[in-house]
DNA sequence: GACAGTGAGACGGTTTCTGTCTTAGTGTCT
DNA sequence: AGACACTAAGACAGAAACCGTCTCACTGTC
């Protein structure tokens, strides 16, 4: 008891987290209780409910974020410092593509609970995904397109990348940079707009 | 819809054996619903509740039965014709710990869902474990003891191998047969009443 | 001692689930 | 054709579960 009491908020935090993980894991987002989630966090759902005013919605939503910003944090170490537009996108490209195929949670999800799933990534949860993903890109683009176009094409890879990630292509392969540039250059930059540092 | 109108009693029966089946698989007894076995099953609400008067529990038990029965049933094959109670011991406590070991279902649900399966196999289930275990082994024993000894050893030997099971240990293991066999000298078979046909 | 954070659990309002029932539709048998 | 058996679909009321809020007691910290 008094270790548990003793703990920070932050841990109180992630154990939530990792105890939603678990749950819905197992049983999907439409099964869980926000008392199945207590019980595994080992917290009181006074304490749920303080640090996540609004409930399930809001924790759901908070956890969902969470993922894609981790997500992305770890994709933007990769591209950080590319030198030119084409080389940006094209390592956005591979590493989300190889960041999702090592994704063994997202692959458990997948397997469990298909039907949710498959509709966090290419329905209710594609707009969030694209904001996010809009969000810490266009940063690194800004030295090179307007923010405008650059969402633009953010938008359309991330559909792409998720699409080719659900359902691979024999003709083009998202996690090889040769295949991944031959497309960026075919599909994305329209040819007066390629610029070079 | 005409190929299932068509189709037999028996066959939605057993569609829905295996839909409760899948479900329980994924979700636990607790979190399944009616509702999700009759899609799962493709069978509307109103012929489950035909074909199981009682409703939820009813269906449940006979379920369980039913997997019980089929469990007792796959090993009085092997052990019918023992030509003494010895023989016959060792064998229905061999073939039922190798069953038990080979049954992925089970291992599905004790990784899936351990508490519940756990419960069903040292709690709440127990007694009708020894109840179906007794209907089907005491008619083999009737030609070396009383039905009473009988149901007294079945009882015992229910409890060992489903211990075992859970829990291997190093010094006995069932699924080894001269290993029963000692197992079943020392300690089943109290040395006066040991019966050779 | 004041304070912040937590566990435990009661509470009402809402949603979901259960089990029963009715109705309409379909295939089979005579 | 007509009787019959069986099913899907869904309405329905009552029961159960869940949600979100709230209060209270407890425990460490300042």
């Amino acid at each position: 008891m008094s270790a548990v009491t003793t703990s920070q908020p932050r841990d109180i935090e992630a154990a939530i987290f990792a105890a939603v993980d678990s749950c819905v894991t197992q049983w999907g987002w439409d099964k869980v209780t926000m008392d199945d989630i207590c019980v595994t966090a080992g917290v009181s759902r006074a304490t749920v409910y303080r640090l996540f005013p609004g409930g399930r919605d809001v924790l759901f939503e908070a956890v969902r974020l969470g993922k894609l910003e981790d997500f992305f944090t770890a994709m933007r170490a990769h591209v950080e410092g590319s030198e030119s537009l084409e080389d940006l996108l094209v390592r956005c490209i591979v590493i989300a593509s190889i960041e999702l195929q090592h994704d063994e949670h997202l692959a458990m999800m997948l397997a469990t609970v298909p039907g949710e799933t498959l509709g966090d990534l290419t329905v209710s949860g594609l707009g969030r995904i694209v904001r996010v993903a809009t969000a810490f890109i266009t940063p690194l683009t800004d030295e090179f397109i307007p923010g405008d176009e650059a969402a633009h094409i953010v938008d359309v890879m991330c559909r792409l990348v998720i699409s080719y990630y659900l359902s691979p292509s024999s003709t083009i392969d998202f996690t090889n940079e040769d295949a991944a540039r031959l497309f960026v250059q075919r599909f994305i930059l329209p040819a007066p707009t390629v610029t070079t540092r």
